[in-house]
DNA sequence: CTCCAACGTGAGGTCATCCTCACATATCGT
DNA sequence: ACGATATGTGAGGATGACCTCACGTTGGAG
Protein backbone atom coordinates (compact mmCIF):
# COMPACT_ATOMS: atom_id res chain seq x y z
CA UNK A 1 0.00 0.00 0.00
CA UNK A 2 3.08 2.03 -0.10
CA UNK A 3 2.49 4.87 -2.70
CA UNK A 4 4.93 5.04 -5.20
CA UNK A 5 6.31 8.56 -6.46
CA UNK A 6 5.19 8.14 -9.53
CA UNK A 7 3.63 11.37 -9.33
CA UNK A 8 6.58 13.87 -9.09
CA UNK A 9 9.63 13.43 -11.05
CA UNK A 10 11.23 10.14 -9.53
CA UNK A 11 11.44 6.53 -11.67
CA UNK A 12 8.53 4.65 -10.10
CA UNK A 13 9.64 1.12 -8.66
CA UNK A 14 9.06 -1.85 -10.80
CA UNK A 15 10.63 -5.19 -9.65
CA UNK A 16 10.04 -6.21 -6.28
CA UNK A 17 13.17 -5.28 -4.94
CA UNK A 18 12.72 -1.44 -5.68
CA UNK A 19 9.24 -1.83 -3.70
CA UNK A 20 10.95 -2.99 -0.40
CA UNK A 21 13.20 -0.27 -1.24
CA UNK A 22 10.48 2.45 -1.41
CA UNK A 23 8.92 1.28 1.68
CA UNK A 24 12.17 1.32 3.78
CA UNK A 25 13.26 4.84 2.48
CA UNK A 26 9.63 6.04 3.34
CA UNK A 27 9.68 4.43 6.69
CA UNK A 28 13.18 6.11 7.44
CA UNK A 29 12.29 9.96 6.17
CA UNK A 30 9.28 9.43 8.75
CA UNK A 31 11.62 8.55 11.60
CA UNK A 32 13.54 11.20 10.75
CA UNK A 33 11.25 13.51 10.03
CA UNK A 34 9.74 12.56 13.68
CA UNK A 35 13.21 13.33 15.39
CA UNK A 36 14.95 16.34 13.78
CA UNK A 37 11.96 18.12 12.02
CA UNK A 38 11.31 18.26 8.57
CA UNK A 39 14.29 21.45 8.21
CA UNK A 40 17.03 19.50 10.03
CA UNK A 41 16.64 16.00 8.61
CA UNK A 42 19.70 15.00 5.66
CA UNK A 43 19.05 13.13 3.14
CA UNK A 44 21.90 11.21 3.73
CA UNK A 45 20.68 10.35 7.56
CA UNK A 46 17.36 8.97 5.79
CA UNK A 47 19.35 6.89 3.32
CA UNK A 48 21.79 5.52 6.13
CA UNK A 49 18.50 4.64 8.22
CA UNK A 50 17.11 2.77 5.59
CA UNK A 51 20.45 1.01 4.81
CA UNK A 52 20.82 2.27 1.44
CA UNK A 53 23.49 4.51 -0.75
CA UNK A 54 22.28 8.31 -1.08
CA UNK A 55 22.17 7.27 -4.95
CA UNK A 56 19.47 4.69 -4.26
CA UNK A 57 17.41 7.16 -2.39
CA UNK A 58 17.85 9.83 -5.14
CA UNK A 59 16.52 7.37 -7.46
CA UNK A 60 13.03 7.13 -6.20
CA UNK A 61 12.52 10.95 -4.83
CA UNK A 62 14.72 13.17 -6.62
CA UNK A 63 14.21 15.40 -3.95
CA UNK A 64 13.25 16.07 -0.44
CA UNK A 65 10.29 17.37 -1.32
CA UNK A 66 9.36 15.00 -3.08
CA UNK A 67 9.36 12.32 -0.57
CA UNK A 68 7.40 14.83 1.85
CA UNK A 69 4.66 14.76 -1.03
CA UNK A 70 4.47 10.97 -0.97
CA UNK A 71 4.76 10.56 2.96
CA UNK A 72 1.44 13.14 2.73
CA UNK A 73 -0.22 11.13 0.48
CA UNK A 74 0.12 8.12 2.45
CA UNK A 75 -1.27 9.53 5.35
CA UNK A 76 -4.25 11.74 3.80
CA UNK A 77 -5.10 8.37 2.62
CA UNK A 78 -5.32 6.64 5.37
CA UNK A 79 -7.13 10.02 7.21
CA UNK A 80 -9.44 9.79 4.78
CA UNK A 81 -10.55 6.20 5.63
CA UNK A 82 -11.16 7.14 9.15
CA UNK A 83 -13.34 10.02 8.35
CA UNK A 84 -15.35 8.05 5.79
CA UNK A 85 -16.04 5.59 8.47
CA UNK A 86 -16.89 8.25 11.24
CA UNK A 87 -19.33 10.29 8.31
CA UNK A 88 -21.03 6.49 8.24
CA UNK A 89 -21.47 6.09 11.67
CA UNK A 90 -22.33 9.62 12.33
CA UNK A 91 -26.42 9.01 11.60
CA UNK A 92 -27.25 6.77 14.46
CA UNK A 93 -24.82 8.62 17.08
CA UNK A 94 -25.03 10.18 20.24
CA UNK A 95 -24.13 13.78 20.68
CA UNK A 96 -21.76 12.65 23.55
CA UNK A 97 -20.57 9.87 21.55
CA UNK A 98 -20.06 11.33 18.74
CA UNK A 99 -17.58 13.83 20.47
CA UNK A 100 -15.61 10.83 21.80
CA UNK A 101 -14.95 9.27 18.54
CA UNK A 102 -14.03 12.40 17.11
CA UNK A 103 -10.80 13.24 19.75
CA UNK A 104 -10.04 9.57 19.71
CA UNK A 105 -10.09 8.99 16.45
CA UNK A 106 -7.51 11.94 15.80
CA UNK A 107 -5.02 11.19 18.96
CA UNK A 108 -4.87 8.06 17.62
CA UNK A 109 -4.42 8.96 14.81
CA UNK A 110 -1.46 10.65 15.74
CA UNK A 111 0.20 8.13 17.69
CA UNK A 112 0.03 5.96 14.62
CA UNK A 113 1.28 8.52 12.18
CA UNK A 114 3.65 10.69 14.01
CA UNK A 115 5.24 12.30 11.02
CA UNK A 116 1.75 13.65 9.48
CA UNK A 117 1.55 16.34 11.98
CA UNK A 118 5.67 17.45 11.38
CA UNK A 119 4.44 17.71 7.35
CA UNK A 120 1.91 19.57 7.88
CA UNK A 121 3.15 22.08 10.36
CA UNK A 122 6.15 22.16 8.30
CA UNK A 123 4.29 25.59 6.89
CA UNK A 124 7.22 27.75 4.46
CA UNK A 125 9.60 24.63 3.98
CA UNK A 126 7.44 23.17 1.69
CA UNK A 127 4.62 23.85 -1.04
CA UNK A 128 1.71 25.24 1.01
CA UNK A 129 -0.60 23.31 -1.38
CA UNK A 130 -0.13 19.88 0.26
CA UNK A 131 -1.66 20.97 3.65
CA UNK A 132 -4.08 23.44 1.81
CA UNK A 133 -5.82 20.72 0.21
CA UNK A 134 -5.98 18.01 2.83
CA UNK A 135 -6.84 20.94 5.06
CA UNK A 136 -9.91 21.48 3.04
CA UNK A 137 -10.97 18.28 2.97
CA UNK A 138 -11.08 17.32 6.08
CA UNK A 139 -13.02 20.52 6.66
CA UNK A 140 -15.32 19.08 4.15
CA UNK A 141 -16.35 16.07 6.39
CA UNK A 142 -16.55 17.70 9.30
CA UNK A 143 -19.28 19.52 7.18
CA UNK A 144 -20.74 16.28 6.44
CA UNK A 145 -20.85 15.23 9.55
CA UNK A 146 -22.13 18.67 11.38
CA UNK A 147 -25.10 18.39 8.54
CA UNK A 148 -25.90 15.13 9.46
CA UNK A 149 -26.14 15.93 13.13
CA UNK A 150 -26.98 18.97 13.24
CA UNK A 151 -29.57 19.17 10.35
CA UNK A 152 -31.36 22.75 11.48
CA UNK A 153 -28.24 24.69 11.15
CA UNK A 154 -28.33 27.68 9.27
CA UNK A 155 -26.38 26.95 6.07
CA UNK A 156 -24.22 30.12 6.68
CA UNK A 157 -23.42 28.97 9.96
CA UNK A 158 -22.22 25.19 8.84
CA UNK A 159 -18.65 25.93 7.65
CA UNK A 160 -17.74 28.50 10.35
CA UNK A 161 -18.64 25.67 13.00
CA UNK A 162 -16.92 22.98 10.90
CA UNK A 163 -13.62 24.94 11.36
CA UNK A 164 -13.71 25.04 14.85
CA UNK A 165 -14.53 21.45 15.31
CA UNK A 166 -11.24 21.19 12.87
CA UNK A 167 -9.28 23.80 15.08
CA UNK A 168 -10.82 21.41 18.49
CA UNK A 169 -9.39 18.19 16.68
CA UNK A 170 -6.11 20.05 16.14
CA UNK A 171 -6.03 20.79 19.81
CA UNK A 172 -6.87 17.23 20.60
CA UNK A 173 -3.97 16.21 18.62
CA UNK A 174 -1.52 18.75 20.58
CA UNK A 175 -2.53 17.39 24.09
CA UNK A 176 -1.17 14.13 23.15
CA UNK A 177 2.40 15.42 23.73
CA UNK A 178 1.42 16.45 27.07
CA UNK A 179 3.07 14.80 30.68
CA UNK A 180 2.44 13.06 32.86
CA UNK A 181 0.09 10.47 31.30
CA UNK A 182 -2.89 11.36 34.13
CA UNK A 183 -2.76 14.85 33.25
CA UNK A 184 -3.27 14.32 29.27
CA UNK A 185 -5.88 12.14 29.74
CA UNK A 186 -7.83 14.66 32.22
CA UNK A 187 -6.97 17.86 29.72
CA UNK A 188 -8.49 15.45 27.22
CA UNK A 189 -11.95 14.60 29.09
CA UNK A 190 -11.94 18.55 29.26
CA UNK A 191 -11.71 18.81 25.53
CA UNK A 192 -14.01 16.31 24.80
CA UNK A 193 -16.72 17.43 27.23
CA UNK A 194 -16.25 21.34 25.86
CA UNK A 195 -16.75 19.72 22.14
CA UNK A 196 -19.79 17.66 23.24
CA UNK A 197 -21.42 21.28 24.84
CA UNK A 198 -20.49 22.73 21.72
CA UNK A 199 -21.90 19.91 19.39
CA UNK A 200 -25.04 19.68 21.52
CA UNK A 201 -25.28 24.12 21.51
CA UNK A 202 -25.06 23.47 17.50
CA UNK A 203 -28.08 20.65 17.50
CA UNK A 204 -30.97 22.45 19.81
CA UNK A 205 -30.06 26.20 18.12
CA UNK A 206 -33.00 25.24 15.80
CA UNK A 207 -34.63 21.96 16.91
CA UNK A 208 -36.57 21.16 13.35
CA UNK A 209 -38.68 23.14 10.85
CA UNK A 210 -42.29 22.66 11.36
CA UNK B 1 11.82 49.28 24.87
CA UNK B 2 13.89 46.78 22.79
CA UNK B 3 15.73 43.94 24.67
CA UNK B 4 19.12 44.64 25.15
CA UNK B 5 21.32 40.85 23.94
CA UNK B 6 22.48 40.82 27.10
CA UNK B 7 21.67 37.90 28.23
CA UNK B 8 23.83 35.65 25.72
CA UNK B 9 27.06 36.76 24.64
CA UNK B 10 26.66 39.42 21.62
CA UNK B 11 27.62 42.95 23.21
CA UNK B 12 25.18 44.91 24.80
CA UNK B 13 24.63 48.37 22.62
CA UNK B 14 25.90 51.59 24.64
CA UNK B 15 25.60 54.24 22.57
CA UNK B 16 22.32 55.57 21.15
CA UNK B 17 23.37 54.94 17.63
CA UNK B 18 23.63 50.86 18.98
CA UNK B 19 20.06 51.14 20.37
CA UNK B 20 18.85 52.29 17.38
CA UNK B 21 20.94 49.46 15.10
CA UNK B 22 19.79 46.45 17.68
CA UNK B 23 16.36 48.03 17.29
CA UNK B 24 15.97 48.25 13.29
CA UNK B 25 17.83 44.10 13.65
CA UNK B 26 15.32 43.40 15.69
CA UNK B 27 12.48 44.74 13.29
CA UNK B 28 14.33 43.44 9.99
CA UNK B 29 14.39 39.62 11.66
CA UNK B 30 11.20 40.03 12.62
CA UNK B 31 9.93 40.58 9.15
CA UNK B 32 12.10 37.71 7.83
CA UNK B 33 10.58 35.31 9.77
CA UNK B 34 7.51 35.83 9.29
CA UNK B 35 7.87 36.08 5.42
CA UNK B 36 10.26 32.96 5.22
CA UNK B 37 9.98 31.14 8.10
CA UNK B 38 13.08 30.90 11.12
CA UNK B 39 14.99 28.23 9.35
CA UNK B 40 14.69 29.62 5.94
CA UNK B 41 15.45 33.37 7.21
CA UNK B 42 18.66 33.93 6.17
CA UNK B 43 21.01 36.43 8.43
CA UNK B 44 22.48 38.08 5.76
CA UNK B 45 19.01 38.65 4.35
CA UNK B 46 18.35 40.02 7.83
CA UNK B 47 21.31 42.44 7.86
CA UNK B 48 20.29 43.84 4.59
CA UNK B 49 16.72 44.06 5.42
CA UNK B 50 18.21 46.53 8.40
CA UNK B 51 20.55 48.29 6.08
CA UNK B 52 23.08 47.12 7.80
CA UNK B 53 26.51 44.87 6.87
CA UNK B 54 26.61 41.12 7.88
CA UNK B 55 29.41 41.65 10.56
CA UNK B 56 26.84 44.75 12.29
CA UNK B 57 24.20 42.05 12.82
CA UNK B 58 27.10 39.43 14.22
CA UNK B 59 28.32 42.29 16.88
CA UNK B 60 25.37 42.26 18.58
CA UNK B 61 23.29 38.92 18.21
CA UNK B 62 26.65 36.14 17.94
CA UNK B 63 24.09 33.43 16.45
CA UNK B 64 21.00 33.12 15.18
CA UNK B 65 19.16 31.82 18.05
CA UNK B 66 20.39 34.81 20.25
CA UNK B 67 18.72 36.97 17.49
CA UNK B 68 15.03 34.63 18.13
CA UNK B 69 15.62 34.82 22.18
CA UNK B 70 15.57 38.39 21.98
CA UNK B 71 12.49 38.50 20.05
CA UNK B 72 10.96 36.21 22.20
CA UNK B 73 11.48 37.83 25.36
CA UNK B 74 10.61 40.99 23.77
CA UNK B 75 7.07 39.67 22.90
CA UNK B 76 6.99 37.32 25.85
CA UNK B 77 7.07 40.72 27.42
CA UNK B 78 4.39 42.48 25.92
CA UNK B 79 1.71 38.72 26.43
CA UNK B 80 2.57 38.88 29.85
CA UNK B 81 1.20 42.63 29.90
CA UNK B 82 -2.13 41.88 28.19
CA UNK B 83 -2.50 39.26 30.58
CA UNK B 84 -1.88 40.56 33.57
CA UNK B 85 -4.53 43.50 32.49
CA UNK B 86 -6.56 40.56 31.76
CA UNK B 87 -6.51 38.73 35.06
CA UNK B 88 -7.00 42.40 37.21
CA UNK B 89 -10.57 42.81 34.40
CA UNK B 90 -11.34 39.27 35.37
CA UNK B 91 -13.30 39.53 38.44
CA UNK B 92 -15.61 42.00 37.64
CA UNK B 93 -16.81 40.24 34.13
CA UNK B 94 -19.67 38.31 33.05
CA UNK B 95 -19.01 34.42 31.77
CA UNK B 96 -19.76 36.09 27.92
CA UNK B 97 -17.68 38.82 28.32
CA UNK B 98 -14.39 37.07 29.22
CA UNK B 99 -14.60 35.12 25.98
CA UNK B 100 -15.03 37.88 24.19
CA UNK B 101 -11.51 39.18 25.50
CA UNK B 102 -10.07 36.23 25.90
CA UNK B 103 -10.42 35.45 21.75
CA UNK B 104 -9.76 39.23 20.54
CA UNK B 105 -6.83 39.45 22.89
CA UNK B 106 -5.32 36.81 21.11
CA UNK B 107 -6.24 37.36 17.69
CA UNK B 108 -5.38 40.81 18.20
CA UNK B 109 -1.83 40.12 19.37
CA UNK B 110 -0.92 38.07 16.52
CA UNK B 111 -1.88 41.13 14.02
CA UNK B 112 0.67 43.19 16.08
CA UNK B 113 3.36 40.28 16.69
CA UNK B 114 3.15 38.38 13.87
CA UNK B 115 6.89 36.57 13.90
CA UNK B 116 5.76 35.60 17.66
CA UNK B 117 3.87 32.27 16.67
CA UNK B 118 6.38 31.70 14.25
CA UNK B 119 8.58 31.04 16.48
CA UNK B 120 7.03 29.84 18.89
CA UNK B 121 6.21 26.94 16.40
CA UNK B 122 9.60 26.33 15.19
CA UNK B 123 10.09 23.29 17.05
CA UNK B 124 12.92 21.40 16.65
CA UNK B 125 14.81 23.64 15.19
CA UNK B 126 15.56 25.91 18.37
CA UNK B 127 15.94 25.72 22.03
CA UNK B 128 12.61 23.84 23.29
CA UNK B 129 13.44 25.45 26.34
CA UNK B 130 12.00 28.89 24.95
CA UNK B 131 8.32 28.03 24.05
CA UNK B 132 7.96 25.47 26.97
CA UNK B 133 8.18 28.26 29.72
CA UNK B 134 6.46 30.95 27.93
CA UNK B 135 3.56 28.19 27.22
CA UNK B 136 3.80 27.14 31.18
CA UNK B 137 3.36 30.97 32.48
CA UNK B 138 0.47 30.98 30.16
CA UNK B 139 -0.78 28.48 31.43
CA UNK B 140 -0.60 29.66 35.11
CA UNK B 141 -2.08 33.11 34.27
CA UNK B 142 -5.27 31.11 32.85
CA UNK B 143 -5.15 29.16 36.04
CA UNK B 144 -5.78 32.14 37.57
CA UNK B 145 -8.23 33.48 35.89
CA UNK B 146 -10.28 30.45 35.83
CA UNK B 147 -9.89 30.17 39.86
CA UNK B 148 -10.98 34.01 39.96
CA UNK B 149 -14.09 33.31 37.44
CA UNK B 150 -14.80 29.72 38.55
CA UNK B 151 -14.15 29.40 42.25
CA UNK B 152 -16.20 26.38 42.75
CA UNK B 153 -14.26 24.19 40.32
CA UNK B 154 -12.47 21.61 42.03
CA UNK B 155 -8.88 21.96 42.12
CA UNK B 156 -7.89 18.58 40.18
CA UNK B 157 -9.27 19.76 37.21
CA UNK B 158 -8.32 23.69 36.91
CA UNK B 159 -5.16 22.70 35.71
CA UNK B 160 -6.53 20.75 32.97
CA UNK B 161 -9.29 23.12 31.86
CA UNK B 162 -6.56 25.96 31.61
CA UNK B 163 -5.08 23.81 29.42
CA UNK B 164 -7.83 23.17 26.98
CA UNK B 165 -8.81 26.75 27.39
CA UNK B 166 -5.01 27.48 26.12
CA UNK B 167 -5.71 25.46 22.86
CA UNK B 168 -8.78 27.39 22.29
CA UNK B 169 -6.52 30.73 22.22
CA UNK B 170 -4.28 28.85 19.58
CA UNK B 171 -7.22 28.14 17.89
CA UNK B 172 -8.62 31.94 17.93
CA UNK B 173 -5.11 32.54 15.90
CA UNK B 174 -5.23 30.27 13.71
CA UNK B 175 -7.84 31.19 12.68
CA UNK B 176 -6.87 34.35 11.84
CA UNK B 177 -5.01 32.87 8.80
CA UNK B 178 -8.47 32.49 7.11
CA UNK B 179 -10.10 34.22 4.26
CA UNK B 180 -12.22 35.64 3.03
CA UNK B 181 -12.90 37.87 5.80
CA UNK B 182 -16.60 37.25 6.23
CA UNK B 183 -15.62 33.67 6.79
CA UNK B 184 -12.81 34.19 9.15
CA UNK B 185 -15.37 36.95 11.54
CA UNK B 186 -18.21 33.99 11.56
CA UNK B 187 -15.67 31.10 12.56
CA UNK B 188 -13.98 33.71 15.13
CA UNK B 189 -18.05 34.31 16.30
CA UNK B 190 -18.58 30.45 16.70
CA UNK B 191 -15.05 29.89 18.67
CA UNK B 192 -16.17 32.65 21.08
CA UNK B 193 -19.42 30.76 21.31
CA UNK B 194 -17.77 27.52 21.89
CA UNK B 195 -15.53 29.11 24.42
CA UNK B 196 -18.62 30.72 26.22
CA UNK B 197 -20.40 27.05 26.27
CA UNK B 198 -17.47 25.59 28.09
CA UNK B 199 -16.46 28.79 31.15
CA UNK B 200 -20.53 28.67 31.54
CA UNK B 201 -20.33 24.70 32.05
CA UNK B 202 -17.29 25.18 34.43
CA UNK B 203 -18.49 27.93 36.65
CA UNK B 204 -21.83 25.69 37.38
CA UNK B 205 -20.34 22.95 37.83
CA UNK B 206 -20.28 23.49 41.69
CA UNK B 207 -22.11 27.20 42.44
CA UNK B 208 -20.75 27.28 45.87
CA UNK B 209 -19.79 25.07 49.18
CA UNK B 210 -22.59 25.16 52.11
C1' DC C 1 41.83 68.90 20.16
C1' DT C 2 42.88 64.00 21.18
C1' DC C 3 42.10 59.66 22.15
C1' DC C 4 39.81 55.48 22.89
C1' DA C 5 36.12 52.49 22.98
C1' DA C 6 31.96 51.61 20.62
C1' DC C 7 30.41 50.78 16.22
C1' DG C 8 30.65 49.63 11.08
C1' DT C 9 32.31 46.89 7.18
C1' DG C 10 32.52 43.11 3.74
C1' DA C 11 35.64 39.69 1.68
C1' DG C 12 36.43 35.17 2.63
C1' DG C 13 37.08 30.62 5.60
C1' DT C 14 34.81 26.64 6.80
C1' DC C 15 31.39 23.51 6.72
C1' DA C 16 27.20 20.94 5.74
C1' DT C 17 23.80 19.83 2.51
C1' DC C 18 21.64 18.74 -1.80
C1' DC C 19 22.09 16.47 -5.79
C1' DT C 20 24.76 14.28 -10.16
C1' DC C 21 27.02 10.93 -12.61
C1' DA C 22 29.60 7.24 -14.47
C1' DC C 23 29.86 2.72 -13.56
C1' DA C 24 28.76 -1.93 -11.07
C1' DT C 25 25.29 -5.43 -9.92
C1' DA C 26 20.85 -7.85 -9.78
C1' DT C 27 16.66 -9.52 -11.98
C1' DC C 28 13.74 -10.89 -15.56
C1' DG C 29 11.86 -12.09 -20.33
C1' DT C 30 13.19 -14.91 -24.22
C1' DA D 1 22.72 -18.33 -21.77
C1' DC D 2 22.15 -13.58 -22.68
C1' DG D 3 20.97 -9.13 -23.31
C1' DA D 4 17.95 -5.30 -21.48
C1' DT D 5 16.33 -2.89 -18.00
C1' DA D 6 15.84 -1.91 -13.16
C1' DT D 7 18.40 -1.11 -9.25
C1' DG D 8 22.71 -0.05 -6.34
C1' DT D 9 26.81 2.73 -5.28
C1' DG D 10 29.62 6.56 -3.27
C1' DA D 11 33.03 10.05 -4.50
C1' DG D 12 32.65 14.68 -5.70
C1' DG D 13 30.74 19.22 -7.65
C1' DA D 14 27.93 23.11 -6.71
C1' DT D 15 25.69 25.89 -3.79
C1' DG D 16 24.70 28.60 -0.03
C1' DA D 17 24.74 29.53 5.05
C1' DC D 18 26.92 30.75 9.25
C1' DC D 19 30.32 33.11 11.23
C1' DT D 20 35.36 35.49 11.70
C1' DC D 21 38.55 39.02 11.45
C1' DA D 22 41.46 42.76 10.48
C1' DC D 23 40.78 47.27 9.63
C1' DG D 24 38.11 51.74 8.85
C1' DT D 25 34.69 55.24 11.03
C1' DT D 26 32.04 57.72 14.57
C1' DG D 27 31.28 60.23 18.65
C1' DG D 28 31.70 61.60 23.28
C1' DA D 29 34.91 62.28 27.59
C1' DG D 30 38.86 64.75 29.55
Amino acid sequence: MASRPTSQGGRAPQRRRGHERVAALLAAASGCFVEKGYDAATMTEIAARAGAAIGSLYQFFPTKEALAEALMADHAEALYARMDRLVAQAPGCATEELAARLVRTFADYRRQHPSFVILVEAGGSLPPMLGRTIRQRMRDYLCQILAIHAPGLAAGELRPAAMVVQQLMKAAVALQNERPAALRQAAQDQLRRALALYLKELTESRPAPT
